[in-house]
Parts: structure tokens; sequence; C-alpha cells
RNA sequence: GGACUCGUAGCUCAAUUGGAUAGAGCAUCUGACUACGGAUCAGAAGGUUUGGGGUUCGACUCCCUACGAGUCCA
């Protein structure tokens, strides 16, 4: 049983005992206590007074002294308002202690037999990867991590958008203006290459339509009529017809942006277990609409469209073929998800995607509910916000973007140059220093990413780079780093065991307290899909261990036994942060 | 025309899901190394939680409304 459920169960009873309320120990509700009182566990006793119509006070005291009296492990209470505060004896705290030290994957659940897809990154293979990408791979990657610590088999995925009329774009660009250009020729990376020509054909796509503009012809028509708009379109359909020229060109293209993000990928430290391609998974779906008709769940209209009708769920009637036979987006996404639910039977779904596309899932999973999916109910759309930058959104089109590959080379060279002024690092192996630099460029990135609240949008200025104080990656790192001394030198001391009485100094029962809660932070960061609980953790964790670090001393304790302990606390807080933060896809260092 | 998300200190973000005096970091100011790592620690200052109503023992959180930022659907 652990400290919680203790607390519940006695709480139960004496409820039951004193105001003959029955609550399952289980639905009796503990939460922290605030830093400004004494005591690490709070009951909240409102409720349980407008009941008993007692004052909140007296329930608090009665509870208070029923606890320290008949239970076991409180030794003090107070009572604030309606809030009761109870300190639990430090022989309770120790023994929670060693029960930590001795579990080895402390933190983390046994495997719950179940099966969850996390599908996040998906890029579209005409441009490189940029910092809205980041944020997504990082994201995905990470509740891939928390996932697993919560007892789950995870299947990561890649759906990979490589094709469409905007693949055909750079094709096109590429075989007018490219004159055979190669990475190798041309010593870029394939994804940054095959972007240029991206480019390329936005800018000459541009001119045509001011030049039809000029002959008086009106923009939206203009559009249209730009020989390269209609080239392009031309392209796609040549290629949905298998012409070998273009297929061959198409291959050529996506193999050189694969291999440039299959550097940025190694880079960022994510990976994948499968990719779906949507060159093969475009058709999919036809069947799923037959199967809806015969169910009477999708309709026609008089021209042969097929819909959906939302209204009952408060979204609207949904497209889902159309007359002429062609399938839209959610028709391929329907047949994909089928697809992957054979391939790998999951209970769980996770789609790492932006908030631009809440509606689409939203209908989308209303669509498989109504179909009667199995796997429908553990559908989950981890919709995140766009990063902006000071001049407002980022535009691929324009220029306008944040390169990922850039970006994580400029954290690297930042933390390079920070690490080198504080001549620390001067005589590590080279080897070493290159490992701890990218640790801490793409760590205090991550971090930073990381960090924040999924659902919200977020600023990033380029003109200031990501900071390596304070509330950062490099701070957790650094007490990680500092620890790890701490263990190295212990060597040259005698350990004892720890006693089991001992007076806990306020800084060390504040770290203590705090590693009881690792379990119920991991358990909360998978229900919620949210890294950001472990990240604001891993903080407080570090924090704490810095301020135990300045008021109590080490290696000059009072007793051998309080220094062992001391020395086990600290073993204990650096495995925590390090596995916490690996949860986030950041890793620590032993020395920085 | 409908729908969704967000709005918290000068800036970037928290707040145990309805709990106590709304917390951190950055920036600003002050203090702490003959100490186990100063990439640290301690402190000061900074708030009508966008405005206005409501619900109740209690609201940043829930409801209504206005405003602002953004997105989606036709």
């Amino acid at each position: 049983m652990t400290l919680e459920q203790t607390l519940q169960t006695q709480i139960s009873q004496a409820l039951s005992e004193l105001f003959s309320i029955q609550v399952p120990s289980e639905e009796v509700l503990l939460q922290a206590t605030r830093k400004d009182f004494e005591g690490s566990h709070t009951f909240v006793t409102f409720q349980i007074a407008k009941q008993v119509r007692k004052s909140p006070v007296e329930v608090g005291q009665q509870l208070g002294d029923y606890l320290q009296q008949k239970g076991t492990a409180v030794s003090r209470f107070n009572v604030v308002q309606g809030f009761l505060n109870l300190v639990l004896s430090d022989a309770v705290w120790i023994e929670l202690f060693k029960s930590i030290q001795a579990n080895t994957s402390y933190g983390f659940q046994p495997a719950n037999g179940h099966k969850v897809m996390v599908e996040y990154s998906s890029p579209n293979t005409n441009k490189p990867l940029h910092l809205g990408h980041l944020r997504n791979n990082f994201l995905g990657y990470s509740i891939a991590q928390i996932l697993k610590a919560n007892g789950y088999e995870v299947m990561k995925t890649n759906i990979v958008n490589d094709r469409g009329i905007h693949i055909c774009k750079s094709m096109l660009a590429y075989q007018k203006f490219g004159n055979g250009e190669t990475p190798e020729s041309s010593n870029t990376k394939g994804d940054k290459l095959v972007g240029q020509y991206y480019v390329e054909f936005d800018k000459r796509y541009k001119a045509e339509i001011a030049e039809l503009k000029a002959t008086g012809i009106s923009e939206e028509e203009a559009e249209k009529q730009a020989p390269l708009m209609k080239e392009a379109q031309q392209m796609l359909v040549k290629w949905e017809q298998g012409d070998s020229e273009t297929v061959a060109l198409w291959k050529k293209m996506n193999g050189w942006v694969y291999a440039g993000f299959d550097v940025t990928y190694k880079r960022m430290g994510v990976d994948f277990d499968k990719f779906y391609y949507e060159s093969n998974t475009y058709l999919l779906g036809k069947g799923i609409v037959n199967e809806g008709l015969e169910k009477g769940i999708f309709f026609k209209k008089e021209n042969g469209s097929v819909w959906i009708d939302l209204t009952d769920l408060g979204l609207d009637e949904k497209l889902l073929l159309r007359g002429d036979g062609t399938s839209v987006y959610i028709t391929q996404d329907l047949g994909l998800a089928d697809l992957k639910h054979t391939d790998f039977p999951m209970d769980k779904s996770v789609y790492v995607v932006g908030n631009e596309q809440d509606y689409h899932f939203k209908v989308l999973f209303s669509i498989l509910k109504k179909l009667g999916r199995p796997y429908s109910d553990g559908l989950y759309h981890l919709s995140y916000g766009m990063v902006d930058l000071p001049s407002g959104k980022m535009k691929s089109r324009e220029g306008t973007v944040v390169d990922a590959d850039d970006l994580m080379n400029e954290m690297v060279e930042t933390a390079e140059e920070r690490s080198k002024a504080l001549s620390k690092v001067a005589e590590f192996p080279e080897e070493e220093r290159t490992q701890l630099f990218n640790m801490l460029g793409l760590g205090a990135l991550k971090y930073f990413l990381l960090k924040v609240d999924p659902v919200k949008r977020m600023l990033f200025n380029p003109e200031e780079s990501i900071d390596l104080h304070g509330h950062t990656a490099t701070f957790i790192q650094y007490t990680h780093a500092r620890i790890s001394t701490i263990l190295r030198k212990s060597q040259e001391f005698i350990l004892v065991d720890i006693p089991g009485l001992y007076t806990l100094h306020e800084a060390e029962k504040d770290l203590v307290i705090l590693l009881s809660e690792f379990p119920n932070v991991i358990k909360d960061a998978g229900n919620k899909y949210a890294p950001s609980t472990i990240a604001n953790y891993c903080y407080e964790m570090a924090k704490s261990y810095n301020r135990f670090f300045d008021l109590c001393s080490i290696f000059k304790a009072d007793t051998p036994e309080q220094m062992s302990f001391r020395v086990a606390l600290s073993a204990e807080v650096g495995k925590v942060i390090k596995k916490g933060m690996n949860l986030l896809g950041i890793q620590v260092p032993d020395r920085m």
C-alpha cells in the first residue's frame, strides 16, 4: 500500500466512525500541502462540514485528533480554515525513501497489456522541416516515452505526405530550371534542395499572375490560368496515371528529401517504428464509404456525392466522396485508421497534429464512432498551437521560417560558447565535449518547446537565443552533473546504513516528498498527454535539490548516518531527474 | 453565417482540474565564495487573472456577455 493509500484508508475510517459518513478510501481526495504551511498532505473539509453541519475547522480538528491518535503515519497536524494539514513522522518518510531506493524501476508502471499508436511528424516532402515541426516531433516522441512509462506497448508511426499538387510544384520547377542539379553537385542537403525549387515555383508563379493581371484579368482567374499551375496539375494527372518519367522524377526527388530528413531526425533524437506513405494510402477508404451507405449512416445527394450528417453532434454535414467518385482528404483518413488498426491492433491511438485540424479530427473520430469501430473510444488528437515569430506567423512560401537544422545548429553553438566561456570543459576529451554541447543545445531547445502546455500558441524570438539560465533544461542538467560529482566523490568516504530513526532537515524532507510524487506525475502526464507536467516536475526537483545543496553540507555532515543519507538522497534525486528528462527526450550529463 | 482554441506580472510561462495570501524564470535592484560545482543560493519589487455580470462556503478555473488574438467549416 502506498503512503497516500494508507492515509486515504485512515481518513475513510475516521469519517465513518466520527461522522457516520461512508466515503470509499479511493475517493478521499488528498492534495499536496502548500509550501507556506507545515505538512505534506492536505484534506479539505468543507464538503464534509456541510454534510454534518459543523464548522470546517471543527471537522478538521476532530479528524486530525483521530488520525494522530489512531493512525500510524500522522505525527502532527494543523487546521487552517477548512484545510487539514497533516505532518507525517520522519520515520514514515525514511521508510518511504528506502522503498524508493529499493525499487529499480521506480516511477514506471509495469506492462499493462495495452497497445497505443502515436502518429507524429508526418511531413510534406516538398520542403525542409522547420520550427513548427520541431514542436510536433518533440511532443510526439515525448508522449510515446511517457506512454511507455505508463506500461503501454507503443508503436510510433510517421505518415509521409509524399504526393499531391504541392509535390508537383517543386518537381516541375526542378524539371524546368534544375539543369540536372543534385544534392551532391550543389553540396546541398536533399530536403533543402527540393525546398528551393518549391520556393522557385512560387516566385515564378506569382510573376505569371502579376503579368496576367496586368492584362486586366481578375486575380482569381489569373491564378487558374497561370501556365505553371496548369502544368503542375497536368503533372499530377500524369503521376496518378503512373507515367514512368514522372514517377521516376518523383522517386528521385523524394529520395533526396528522405536522406535529408534522416539527418534531421537523427539530430532531433526521434525515431519511428513504421512509416506510411500517402502515395500508397490515398485511395483507401472508398470501401468504408460503401459500408456507411449500407449501414445507413451515410447518404447520397442528387449529384451522387456521399455525405454524413453530424448536426446531432453540433457539427455540419461532411462530404466523404465527390459526385465524380473521387475521394477527399477525410476518406483516406478513414481508410488509414482501419489499416493502422489491422497492422497494430491498438486500443489507443494518438494523433499529434496542429490545432488547425481540430475540426477535421472531431469529424473523423465522430464518423469512426458512428461506424462502430471498436478502437474509436481510444482515439485522441494531441492538438498543439503554432509557434509564432515576433513578426507573426511563419510562412514557408514567404521565406519567414525558422529552419529546424539551422536552429539546432545555433543552439548547439550557443551551448558551446557558453561552456567555453566558463572554462570548465577545456580538458574534456573531444568526443565528450561534442556530445555535451549537443546535449545542452538540444536539451535547451526541447525543453523550451515542451514546458509549455501544447494547446497554447507560443512565441519564439530568433533575435534572443533561448535561455540557458533559470527555468531551462540547462539548469536541470547542471543539477544532475552536480549530483554526479557528489556521487563520484562519495566513494572516498565510508558510507553506513541509513538508520530508521533520523531527524530530517526541512530541505531533505522536501526532496523526499517530491520523490514520492514521481509515479503520480508520470501517470498524470500519461492521462493528460502532457509532457509539460514532467518538465515542470523536473524543474521543481532540481530547484529543491539546489536549495538542499546550499543548506545542507554533505561531506561535512554531523554524523556518518547523516552523510550517508544525504549521499543516498542525492543518488535518488539524480535518478529521477535523469528518468524524467529522458521522458522528454533530453539527455543529462555527468559533468559539464 | 456557424463552430473551436487562447487571453494570468514589462516579457516567456505555472497554478495538483472548484481550494488557502495566484507561483516560477527572464529583465531590474540588493545580498552570499579561505565551502561538496556561482550554469548556484537568499531577498526586494512587480497582479483588479482582458472588461462586466452570475453560480457558492470558496472562481484564473464553471455559466452568460462584451472585447482582443488565432484557427476551422461551408
